[in-house]
DNA sequence: GTCAACACTTGCAAAATGCAAGTGATCTGT
DNA sequence: ACAGATCACTTGCATTTTGCAAGTGTTGAC
């Protein structure tokens, strides 16, 4: 399996990437998640839970019960390699 | 809409950057394509037309009814993102 | 004590993905 | 010229993933 692979692995689902872009800026909550990116709550409470698993981003519990999503280094490390695919994506498709 | 997911549009579908990335050691065939990344046929026949249709890679005619498909400008420029995702992968997950 | 907010879960439909077998156009050897 | 092999796909169907909408339980505010 190619390091590009494994990397699509972890961080290949649909999603996924968008919600690390989102916690690139800090952590945050739940609904804000929700709310920024238009992900199915669903798919977002499944996604967190993996991005979780893989030692992407990690749950911060603030007061009450409500909680914050924020990047671990593993996390922030995709910050490249997000800037990058942004990049590309920026670019006209000059015909 | 933003950048990220405006990439994400053309190459986040299943097997799409990986098909990529063996396009930029250089033109393949199909067969080739299949075999070296064992993604199903079906699958590759429908990322490939999506990747044309975008501007990603064009298909060149060789003799006989054989023809290979290579990256355009734009499908190169993908180079430094998938660098970036794949040093990103190669990483270990040091607990 | 009622009502709202937050962080989810659940059930089900729709779409994407995967497997296996089949198709038609060359091409190769005899 | 004919048989079999190769190449580049297509087709049909099962499985998995994604998406929508509604519901649940736990605070918190008034």
């Amino acid at each position: 399996m190619s390091d590009l692979a494994a990397a699509l692995d972890v961080v290949g689902a649909r999603w996924a990437l968008l919600i690390v872009e989102r916690l690139l800026d800090g952590p945050q909550r739940y609904g804000d998640l929700q709310r920024d990116l238009g992900v199915p709550t669903n798919i977002l409470a499944t996604r967190l839970r993996e991005l979780e698993a893989a030692g992407v981003l990690s749950r911060l519990p603030l007061r009450h019960n409500t909680r914050a999503y924020a990047l671990t280094d593993r996390g922030l490390a995709l910050r490249e390699a997000i800037v990058a695919l942004g990049r590309w994506g920026a670019k006209k498709a000059e015909v």
